[in-house]
DNA sequence: AATAAATTTCAATAATTACTGAAAGTTTAA
DNA sequence: TTAAACTTTCAGTAATTATTGAAATTTATT
């Protein structure tokens, strides 16, 4: 497999990946392109590889910066802005799970806290609920503090 | 809070984090009707409680069953199909991460390693590219074995 | 302050994904 | 073997999500 080629499907998969797991295909790949490219890339060039509109490059840009997991970079006489990626695997991972926690995670908690403590009722159904509901505020706080 | 209405917005709240999560939203709620049922539910039942078609009803159930995490149970004198969903959330936790370990990151490890073996290129953009994979297929690997 | 360069916004549209409902299929019982 | 009870399938449609592209905005330059 030749370089061009063995970029072009990293690129497709990696994107596919990120359709399953909530994020969508156009910014996986350009966090993944990101990644793997040795300079800083501007807004042009990742139009360009990855075939994509401007305003879909912008918003997807801006996305990965709120993630805190891509930069904005400034180059001294350069009018435009270089994006990099987080180099660092791990404390890429460290910053995904941290996010994800904050956005998704911790609403859901307070809900399943919330429901927990309905106004009791002895139906079987509700003493379930109840149980069911304890049980998994505990396995999401666990998890979470993962 | 009653009752039905935290039971209301429990199966919500556990949809939309389904859909966050790659799991579509039918899906995650009829698992969680299940998981706080006390009794095992007839398609009648789920698509009732749910207010959904009889084709989705039976669609998702047959995701769901295929996951692994919901039991289909025949009980005697009744002609129906009944469903009840595995009651352990560790087990349920491992059975998750198993599947979608198969489904998704064995094929993922699979390009990784075949495109970090693309033909040798000296090129600084392939060097990266090829330190870069290295580093993913290694971190994945590891998350996965997890 | 006028112009140029770059970026952002967002209404319109495209693409994808989920859902319905009725017809076809299956199973059980009489 | 017929029929009733139930389940599955799937074409059509609805709902959601992603993308475009051009106008508006911002930022820098002369």
């Amino acid at each position: 497999m030749k370089f061009k080629e063995a970029k072009e499907q990293f690129l497709q998969t990696w994107g596919a990946l990120g359709s399953q797991w909530g994020i969508n295909k156009t910014m996986a790949q350009i966090h993944a392109l990101l990644m793997i490219s040795p300079d800083s890339l501007s807004m042009e060039e990742i139009m360009e590889e990855l075939q994509i509109s401007r305003g879909n490059a912008s918003m997807n840009l801006r996305g990965l910066v709120d993630w805190g997991i891509v930069y904005k970079e400034f180059k001294p006489g350069e009018r435009r802005e270089f994006f990099k990626a987080d180099q660092d695997i791990d404390s890429l991972a460290r910053k995904i799970a941290i996010e994800r926690s904050k956005r998704e995670i911790k609403p859901t908690l307070r809900v399943l806290d919330d429901v927990r403590n309905f106004e009791e009722d002895s139906s079987n159904e509700a003493q379930k609920f109840k149980q069911k509901t304890e049980e998994l505020f505990d396995f999401v706080s666990r998890a979470d503090t993962m």
